[in-house]
RNA sequence: GCGCCAGUAGCUCAGUGGAUAGAGCAACGGCCUUCUAAGCCGUGGGUCGCAGGUUCGAUCCCUGCCUGGCGCGCCA
């Protein structure tokens, strides 16, 4: 459990107990015991706000209650000090014994420092990027990528079982257009004559994908017939050739899925018109000129949704209800999904169409990760290939780099619109806040390159806490003491950005605690408890670190 | 017109129903004979878009408005 949990139990179990005892109105359960961090240092390690909301329940001044429930809290070994000010804040000072026990856990957990596990652990499949499958990945298509990952990273570290999936649209009038597309460009390298389709895919890629095609399967292609199989089988190669680009790029970003879901196989097992006939008998479905229309306003939507054409095609709507209950089938307890700011629109829908069907609609959770601006020295940069400018996300990787890219990503709320500022990460100095991190890993691990040339024997069982007595040690301890807590936090609440926010603050105060103290000294013991908390840092650092798929570099 | 997201320091953004609203970058001024100065310390800079409301208390919740972005297909 981590401190906040315990901390939170602790304050439970002095309410009861002053229930017991007959100096508190029992609250029962009408006040969440909540555990905040004080606004100021000076205020306390934690605060708690319980006093203050449950005075008029309880019919006592905060400042009372604050006062009752102190005395039980104390006792606590973690806590070194409870203070109750002003209008009835509860402040809780963590007590250096327990900060110095952790210091030693965090060295012996290493890896597994600040990961939990859940008796019951959620079985989430997060489906994210989901790009279609008609071009390269592009820079939302990245953001997304960069997100997804790092939430299942802490969804994992949190205790959860979570599988990573990307849907691949390789059916409809898409995958149609693509392959004409790129059989005209075909025809168009063996000099034959040809119209381009009508609202085609025009990208200089589609002439890659079919110089490809051309080479490898020149063969095949002679020996079919008709046109529309020669389409047909022209996109298949398409799709094969963008998914497999895909797959290689979001490889080469820390990314990899275990499942690719197709879209053609929910059609061709006849999921589809399955889920028709399911959807029919919920009474939320009519018939209304020759179309199968979904009664989504029921659920909020200002207008009804089709689900069947009058042609008898099925709607991406209708396959993406077939596609969302199929992950049901494969036993998910959680079903979460990234989608870009485009899909919105979609959520309100959706979710109608699960509740429909019976399924419990706080088990599916959509994620919108908004847009991306790329900035230039201060401008916006519009991304159009043809400008000589790039749009890809390989064009990015190649410009910045995973780590940066990555961080970068991560590093704004998902829901906030994010200016991307290319100048900034471009630049390889202090100016980049990814370096501020690796710098404080690279310092440490320098720091035991030079402890082992000067023959230190360091052993973490000798390092007394007499020794991080001083302010920047103590600052240090307590931010690795809640490693923990922010991953469970930020996994709870998907929000990967509280991890670049929190390490920031861990290596600002590393950076402090080491320019105010030298670590290898004469004093032994001394030498080796700093080494230890450099130890500790480095831990939580590499584990932060890995979480948001970033590296953590031994040297800069 | 409707919907979604956003409006907090010069810029990009955190943040919380409560205690003096923070960080990075930018600006300015200090700190390296000693473990990585990709660092540290300090200074300046804010009517938390506007107006009401709920509350003992609102930057945070509610309503209205303004501004910016995106979406509003029987495409996927």
């Amino acid at each position: 459990m981590n401190l906040k949990s315990e901390i939170s139990l602790i304050v439970s179990r002095a309410i009861e107990s002053a229930v017991g005892d007959g100096l508190l109105a029992d609250p029962c359960e009408t006040v969440e015991r909540k555990v905040e961090y004080p606004r100021e240092q000076k205020f306390g390690d934690y605060a708690v706000p319980f006093a203050l909301e449950s005075a008029k329940i309880l019919r006592k001044s905060p400042m009372e209650i604050g006062g009752v429930l102190a005395k039980y809290m104390e006792a606590d070994r973690k806590i070194a000090s409870v203070d109750v000010v002003k209008p009835g804040f509860i402040n809780i000072f963590i007590s250096r014994e327990f900060l110095f026990e952790n210091l030693i856990r965090v060295i012996r957990e290493r890896e597994s420092y600040g990961r939990a596990s859940r008796e019951w652990p959620r079985k989430i499949n997060l489906e994210f990027v989901s790009a279609n499958p008609t071009g390269p990945l592009n820079i939302v298509s990245a953001r997304a990528a960069a997100v997804g990952d790092t939430i299942a990273n802490m969804l994992e570290f949190a205790g959860d079982i979570v599988d990573r999936e990307f849907y691949v649209n390789d059916y409809g009038n898409q995958v149609l257009l693509l392959g004409k597309s790129v059989l005209a460009r075909i025809r168009e390298l063996r000099g034959e004559k040809c119209e381009f389709p009508e609202e085609g895919y025009h990208g200089e890629y589609v002439r890659e994908i079919a110089a490809h095609i051309a080479e490898h399967e020149a063969g095949e292609m002679s020996r079919i017939g008709g046109e529309e199989t020669l389409v047909e089988f022209v996109a298949k190669k398409a799709v094969e050739y963008n998914v497999a680009g895909q797959k290689k790029d979001l490889e080469g970003f820390n990314v990899s899925f275990k499942t690719w879901f197709s879209e053609k196989t929910l059609h061709e097992k006849g999921a589809v018109t399955g889920m028709l006939d399911r959807m029919k008998s919920s009474n939320s479905v009519y018939t209304s000129e020759g179309k199968v229309f979904f009664r989504s306003t029921d659920f909020n939507d200002d207008k009804d949704r089709v689900l069947m054409r009058d042609d008898g095609r099925p709607t991406y709507f209708l396959a993406d209800i077939a596609y969302h209950q199929d992950k049901i089938d494969r036993g998910y307890d959680l079903i979460v999904d990234i989608w870009g700011p485009d899909h919105h629109g979609h959520i309100t829908r959706l979710a109608g169409a699960m509740k429909a069907i019976g399924f419990d609609e706080k088990n599916l959770k959509i994620l919108i990760a908004q847009q991306v601006n790329l900035m230039m020295e201060g401008e916006t940069v519009k991304m159009s290939k043809r400008l000589g400018q790039f749009s890809t996300m390989r064009d990015l990787l190649e410009e910045i780099g995973t780590d940066v890219a990555r961080y970068f990503f991560v590093m704004r709320s998902l829901e906030s619109h994010l200016d991307f500022d290319l100048t900034l990460a471009k630049k390889e100095s202090s100016e980049n806040p990814v370096f501020y991190l690796q710098y404080a890993h690279a310092r440490i691990c320098s720091l035991f390159r030079e402890a082992e040339k000067r023959g230190v024997a360091y052993d973490q069982e000798r390092a007394f806490r007499e020794h991080l007595d001083n302010e920047e040690s103590l600052v240090l301890m307590k931010h690795l003491a809640r490693f923990p807590e922010e991953v469970a936090d930020a996994a709870n609440t998907f929000e990967p950005h509280r991890i670049t926010t929190f390490l920031m603050k861990v290596a600002q105060a590393f950076h402090k605690f080491y320019t105010e103290h030298r670590i290898i000294t004469e004093d032994h013991e001394r030498t080796v408890a700093y080494l230890a908390l450099s130890d500790a840092t480095r831990v939580v650092m590499s584990n932060g670190l890995r979480l948001l798929g970033v590296s953590a570099p031994e040297q800069m």
